[in-house]
DNA sequence: ATCTGTGGCGCG
DNA sequence: AAAGCGCGCCACAGAT
């Protein structure tokens, strides 16, 4: 690495410096940053090349230019925590569209889902894995020089060496992952991973568009509600409250604890606060608590705080997507959350688009149940897929005997639904009782009448769930797998496990397809040259922001992209996608 | 004054 | 309330 202490400040360097490393069959990437924030921070430092070989290229000068001649043609870039280096070289203008991305962390997330309990942060970190991998030692302390710097020339020989191993353990890193990934079976779900960063980064930098007006409105109107139900609960506690001088209650709604004595006081005794429970009483006083929750839960996690997060330069929500956010391969977001936002609320609809431009929604029907008629090839589940039939309503009349649809019995369907949900997953008897207020025996013979209905359901998921234990892991159809180890070494009960092993394969082949999906909406809007680009995913829905003019081409480029990434997974059923366009977002 | 675990609840 | 799965955020409670 001698060369690479001198930093590269030219294309013809650059490229001199490519040709020679042409012959490896990836190239390692890494980018110093002034900061971490994409929109304030600049890269200074863009590191290059492989195991033997690392370049230095001054990124504000050619940073642009070299990037586009690293991920240019069919290259494998391998990167670690790649959505962050392609966050930053998004703000120097680099697209990468073409780019044939790998991660390292995502990539030891993937090797060691439920291998391992701290998976999630420090435990995929690259000194780590360069450790665990290559034997090397990344010195941490060197890593803290690169944050303060402003240019360059902050950069002293010691953090240039630094830079360069950072690329030479990627490099060797991945080399030995490659290994255990094919081993594992795990190669095309590392390469879902890799694509769908791209996406991740762009969505990232992109940022949900949100009107904070609008959003005030609402927080504000729901202030108000609850103030009347605070006045309603003082009065249901009136007997057995205390007040000060000035008449106010001392009781903190927000304990769990003072609300439990507040209403064993009222004669109400019950193991816990949940709405469940204090619905079940069917108490007044009970159902003042419920409705002063709902408001003190809207107000404070989607009140103030929520737009602090609002960025200050481009006013928009740049929430952090963990792809590999869940075990069984789903994504997380934080700061802000973006995947709880309160469903058919005034909220949603404070995500509006700018001015002359649109919100496209799209979410695959039904994609859980789909998955499961194809992993199951359950004949009436596949037969009503594909007759385009309802199939709540169909599960509802066979395990009520009677009618329904939307219209006929429509509550039923409801119920339907939710059994669905619960039955595919491993609920018992118990948890369908409570869930649709019927008694045990009732419940067991509903039970015993969807599984006879749809025989090859229970058949399949108790079948599957087994080998997984067996063979001590679950996967999704993309390969993906999640290991028992860690239950195990937690204690888990058997029958924690087993319905871990049935959701997981079908929760996380959700995931596998979405992703997929992003990865090709993100690549064939680029490639069409559509101005639109993806702002939210939530697990089986997509949301897209497009100019007014490009809005129906982003529509149907969704809905191809992400019925093209569910078909490479369900093949016994059609899969289908909704899609809408919209000023704001909404189903 | 801060950290960590837990209960409760928003979403799919 | 241990028994349907997966998250993140808020507030409290008990700890340091």
């Amino acid at each position: 690495m001698a060369e690479g202490l001198a930093i590269l400040r030219d294309e013809e360097a650059v490229g001199a410096f490519l040709s020679e490393v042409e012959r490896a069959p990836f190239l390692a990437l890494d980018t110093e940053t002034t900061g971490l924030d994409p929109h304030q921070d600049r890269v200074l430092l863009l590191q290059v090349g492989t195991a033997e070989r690392q370049a230095l290229i001054d990124a504000e000068r050619v940073g642009r230019a070299a990037a586009a001649r690293i991920f240019s043609g069919d290259r494998l870039v391998v990167m670690h925590h790649a959505k962050f280096d392609l966050e930053m070289l998004r703000s120097l203008g680099v697209l990468a569209e073409d780019a044939l991305v790998m991660d390292t962390m995502l990539n030891e997330q993937l090797l060691m889902n439920g291998r391992r309990q701290d998976l999630s942060h420090g435990g995929v970190g690259l000194a780590v894995l360069a450790e665990r991998y290559a034997g090397m030692d990344l010195d941490k302390s060197v890593r803290e020089g690169f944050m303060g710097a402003r240019s360059l020339d902050a950069l002293g020989p010691a953090e240039l060496r630094y830079a360069c191993r950072d690329v030479e353990a990627t490099y060797r890193v991945f080399e030995r992952q490659l290994v255990r990934l094919a081993a594992d079976g795990l190669l095309r779900a590392a390469a879902i991973e890799g694509d769908a960063s791209q996406a991740f980064a762009d969505m990232e930098w992109r940022g949900m568009p949100i009107d904070a007006e609008a959003w005030r409105a609402v927080v504000a109107s729901a202030n108000d509600g609850k103030a009347v139900a605070r006045e309603e609960l003082d009065r249901e506690f009136d007997a057995v409250l205390s007040r000060d001088l000035f008449g106010h209650t001392s009781i903190n709604y927000e304990s769990d604890q003072e609300v439990l004595t507040a209403l064993a006081q009222l004669g109400l005794e019950i193991e816990s606060t949940r709405r469940e429970l204090l619905l079940a009483t069917g108490h007044p006083a009970a159902a003042a608590l419920v409705r002063y929750r709902e408001h003190q839960k809207v107000v404070s996690t989607y009140g103030e705080s929520f737009l602090s997060h609002v960025h200050p330069k481009t006013g928009r929500l740049h929430s952090s997507f963990k792809s590999i956010g869940a075990v069984t391969g789903r994504s997380a977001s934080r700061e802000p959350n973006l995947q709880n936002i309160p469903a058919g609320s005034q909220f949603r609809a404070c995500f509006r688009a700018p001015e002359g431009r649109k919100l496209i929604t799209a979410d695959y029907s039904a994609a859980e149940l789909r998955i499961l008629a194809e992993m199951s090839r359950d004949p009436v589940f596949v037969q009503t897929f594909r007759a385009g039939g309802d199939l709540h309503a169909i599960v509802a009349s066979q395990v009520f005997r009677k009618p329904v649809s939307k219209t006929e019995n429509p509550e039923l369907r409801a119920r339907a639904k939710a059994i669905n949900f619960g039955l595919a997953y491993g609920m018992g008897a118990g948890g369908l009782a409570q869930q649709i207020g019927a008694s045990m025996r009732e419940a067991e013979e509903l039970l015993e009448r969807y599984f006879r209905a749809f025989p090859a359901i229970r058949g399949f998921l108790e079948d599957s769930a087994r080998r997984a234990l067996e063979r001590g892991y679950a996967e999704t159809l993309a390969g993906r797998r999640f290991w028992f180890s860690d239950m195990d070494r937690k204690g888990a009960d058997h029958g924690q496990k087993i319905r871990v092993a049935k959701n997981m394969p079908i929760q996380g082949t959700n995931a596998d397809m979405t992703k997929l999906a992003m990865a090709r909406i993100h690549r064939a809007l680029q490639r069409e040259g559509i101005d639109g680009f993806l702002v939210n995913m939530v697990h089986d829905e997509l949301v897209l922001e497009a100019s007014l003019a490009d809005a129906e081409r982003a529509r149907a480029v969704m809905v191809r992209e992400m019925v093209a990434a569910g078909a490479a997974f369900v093949r016994a059923v059609p899969v289908e996608v909704e899609a809408k366009v919209s000023d704001a977002w909404s189903k």
